[in-house]
DNA sequence: TGTACATCAGTGAACGCGCGTTCACTGATGTAC
DNA sequence: TGTACATCAGTGAACGCGCGTTCACTGATGTAC
């Protein structure tokens, strides 16, 4: 069912607007790659077929299939940050900013799961994703490492720099595997996933998780008025 | 490099063996499952190179690849089931026998990557995933949700059946998100395994991860006399 | 105001590849008479 | 002890498919003279 299907041939670009295809087969590559089940498996010919363009119309504007890809997955991939980031915007403590962003982070894996398995699912070439020098998402995390040393501060002892950064780690395999399990195993009877992210939370702020839950920033976009406030 | 090359083109089995060449094409997938880079696109033709055989042979043994994916799966997954039991069998109490579960579980996982990966990593249809009908591996990790809760008594308050079941979940969510990034981001400085099981732990137990450490089993497979030993 | 030309935004057909699956077959070996 | 036959354990060639990539091309549109 492409979008294309038996509708107008689609018209060619105007002179000067060559650009509209480059982000028209963007789109599409984003959309096939949040649809598909197994998202590691598109193809150019997807793409090209989705777009209603001959396969070979790519190659005007990428040199393949990956550098297509590439260049979503930094969409997305900045795309997630700017979520994260936003979320955590007016936190007045670091814990709130904690949760915020490992929110962010979960509820967006949740909602995409093609885009959560492609960019951090292991399956497309490390240099196809961003940010993998460090490992894939590693920077990220340094804003959820900081904020979770910050959060945890008054402790007895003072953690080392290397306990900070393996405490990160650790919350962050909570969170990936959060998301993993969640999008993979539907069938599995899960629990609210705010119930989930509060109590992942609890156990790695040491904090109880009503205190945590109350924290959790309701899942509209902004915080503006409620639609049916009158 | 297929284990047959150019070898002697292999011999037919004799009368009545047919069997043999069904284990061999079960001990190929098995092996080219646990050696691909991307073992869910392992191919019938793969195989069948491997053990130097027509494609179409795989037919007398097998409907199709699906089925012979899903028989390596379920030895796979009974072969995970069975380390975790004889890792716990001995075990004096239930925290020695949760952490020796666990970590049974983790250093499958990072021994075999492509064997994890296919067997929870979601790739796979979910008819050929052994157990997934409550959720792949839900019921391997019944036992562990057992031991955690027998582990946490006489805390303050006895939790409920579900908050048992929502920490036995959260606790497998941690193991997978470890193991899967251990598995798929190689390039992140890791600190030692033992030392992140420890850490999950001891966050899941509300022990000090010292203790915890101080539990796991070593890396043998036995607790036999040590080799070295005169 | 005309017209030759360059450029742009793609097209359409073809290639060779590996794949799953089918089909008739082959050749060794056991068994009944 | 001989021989016809059935069965077993596969083989080998072919099919149609979707794929990535290449190549010469086409037709509309802007621009210089």
């Amino acid at each position: 069912m492409s979008s294309q299907e038996r509708s107008a041939p689609r018209r060619r670009n105007p002179r000067g607007q060559g650009q509209v295809l480059k982000a028209q087969l963007v789109d599409a590559a984003a959309k096939l790659l949040s649809t598909l089940d197994q998202p590691e498996t598109l193809t150019l010919r997807q793409v090209a077929r989705e777009v209603g363009v001959a396969p070979a119309s790519i190659y005007s504007h990428f040199p393949d299939l990956s550098a297509l890809i590439q260049h979503v997955l930094r969409l997305r991939y900045e795309e997630l940050a700017r979520l994260m980031d936003q979320a955590a915007q007016s936190a007045p403590d670091p814990l709130v900013d904690l949760v915020a962003r490992c929110a962010a982070y979960v509820r967006w894996g949740v909602d995409q799961p093609g885009h959560y398995r492609t960019l951090f699912g292991g399956r497309m070439p490390d240099d196809l994703v961003p940010g993998s020098a460090h490992g894939a998402g590693a920077e990220l995390l340094e804003a959820v490492v900081t904020s979770l040393a910050a959060a945890a501060e008054g402790e007895r002892r003072q953690p080392s720099a290397e306990q900070q950064w393996q405490a990160g780690l650790m919350l962050w395999t909570a969170l990936h595997g959060l998301v993993s399990l969640y999008n993979d195993h539907g069938n599995i009877p899960w629990p609210p996933l705010d119930d989930l992210i509060a109590d992942l939370l609890s156990l790695h702020t040491a904090r109880p998780a009503a205190e945590i839950a109350a924290l959790l920033p309701q899942c509209g976009d902004d915080p503006g008025l409620a639609p049916d406030s009158i």
